[in-house]
DNA sequence: CATTGTGAACGGGTTCACAGCA
DNA sequence: TGCTGTGAACCCGTTCACAATG
C-alpha cells in the first residue's frame, strides 16, 4: 500500500470498479473475485488486485471480496461519499438535458445550478432549476461554495466560462465543448466530446 | 512507417491532433511544429512526431508540418473523408440534444435517424428527424446501411439495444448508458459515462 | 539553422508466479 | 483448496538524442 504516488490511470478504474460493483449489488450479488470482477470490465485479475492493493487490503484469501464493503472503501477512497454540488453554464440543449439526469444521485453528485447569458433563457426554469444570468455567475458560486462545474456552452465561450469557473472557486471542470482549456495546473480538467470517440473507432470501423 | 499494427493509444490521439490543427487553421495558421502542437495539447513534441511517424512523413526538415496538409492526411487515416451516418437510439432529453447538435457536421459524421419505444415519442419531431418504432429498429437501419449507432436509452435497456444495433449491421456503438455493454470483440464501442469522469476528478480535488 | 524522423535507452505500468492465509 | 497481495520479470509506450535535410 503506498503512500500518496498513485499512478493517475490506476485511479481512472476505480469508478470502473465502482460502477461494476454497484450493478452487482442490484443483481443482487454479495461477493465477488478479482477474476469475475476483471472479466465482466475486460481487464485482467491482477491489475485489479495490484490496483486495489495500492490503497489497502480489501478481499480475503481464498474468498473474495465482499461487495458492499469494497463499494464502501472505493466511495471513500474517490470521495464520494459526500455528495458534491454542481454548476451547469450553458442552458441549450446538452444542458438542459444534464439538468434533467436523474442519474446523478447515489453517485456522489447533484446539480445545483444552472447559468446562461441568453437574456431569452434566463430566468426560465428547467426542472426544478431557475436558469440565472451569468453575469452574476463568480459571486454566486463563490457563495454557494461550488466546486465542480459543467460546461456546455458553444466552444467560443469555453475558455471565457472556465476562467470564470476558476475565479468563483471552482476546481475541477468537465467541459463538452471540443477546445483544449487553458487553465491553471492545479484545476481539474476533463472532457467530453463524442466526436473524438467516433474518429477513433472510425478508424478501425467493419 | 508501420504496417498495422500500431497501438491504440497512438489512434486515440489523432482525433485529438485533428481537432487542434482545424482550430488552428480558424486562427488563420497555415503551419506549425510538433514542438508548438505538443505544447498546446499537453504532450511532448517527440510524442507526436513519433506518433505521426506509424502513418508517413508528413513534415519537412527546418520547416515543420503544413497544416493543411496534415488535416488532409489524418481525415484519410481516420476514414472522416467519408461522412458516417448515425443512428440514435432513445429520444429522451440526451438523444434530443444529440440529434440537435450542429457540431457533427464537417467532422466526419451526420446523424440520420432517432429511434424510441415509447408510443408517446414515436411521431413526434426532432427538428428534421421524425421518431421512428424502435420495433422496426432492425431492418430499417439495415436496409439503410448505418454504421454507427449511439445509445441514449436507459441502462436497463442498453443490453438489448445495442444487440439489436449490432443485428441491424452496426458495428460501432458509442453508449451513454452507465453499464458495460457485452458485444461480439469485432464491434467497437465506446462509453461516454460523466460519473465516471467526475468521480476520477473528485480523488484529486481541491 | 530549425525541425523532422528514428534507433536506442529508459521508465513505468502490466503480467507473472507464488507465498501466505482463510 | 481457492483466492489474495506482492516482489520480480517483462513488455511496451515514451523520451532521448542525433543524423539527415529543406
Amino acid at each position: 500500500m503506498d503512500a500518496n504516488n498513485i499512478p493517475d490511470i490506476v485511479v481512472s478504474r476505480l469508478p470502473q470498479y465502482l460502477q461494476t460493483l454497484e450493478q452487482m449489488i442490484k443483481e443482487g450479488k454479495q461477493a465477488t473475485s478479482s477474476q469475475e470482477l476483471g472479466e465482466r470490465i475486460g481487464i485482467s485479475a491482477a491489475q485489479i488486485r495490484k490496483d486495489l492493493s495500492h490503497f489497502g487490503e480489501f478481499g480475503k484469501q481464498g474468498t473474495g471480496y465482499y461487495i458492499p464493503f469494497l463499494i464502501d472503501q472505493l466511495i471513500a477512497i474517490l470521495r464520494v461519499k459526500q455528495v458534491w454540488e454542481i454548476v451547469i453554464v450553458g442552458a441549450g440543449d446538452l444542458g438542459h438535458a444534464i439538468a434533467r439526469y436523474q442519474g446523478f444521485a447515489n453517485r456522489g453528485f447533484r446539480v445545483s445550478m444552472v447559468f446562461d447569458n441568453d437574456p431569452k433563457k434566463i430566468g426560465t426554469s428547467i426542472g426544478k432549476f431557475v436558469v440565472q444570468d451569468m453575469t452574476h455567475l463568480v459571486p454566486v458560486i463563490h457563495s454557494a461554495g461550488i466546486k465542480i462545474g459543467m460546461v456546455t456552452v458553444p466552444a467560443s465561450m469555453a475558455q471565457v466560462v472556465a476562467e470564470n469557473l476558476v475565479k468563483a472557486g471552482v476546481c475541477a471542470i468537465l467541459s463538452y465543448a471540443p477546445i483544449k482549456l487553458n487553465l491553471p495546473p492545479n484545476i481539474q480538467v476533463q472532457y467530453i466530446d463524442p466526436i473524438i470517440q467516433l474518429q477513433h473507432m472510425t478508424y478501425y470501423i467493419c
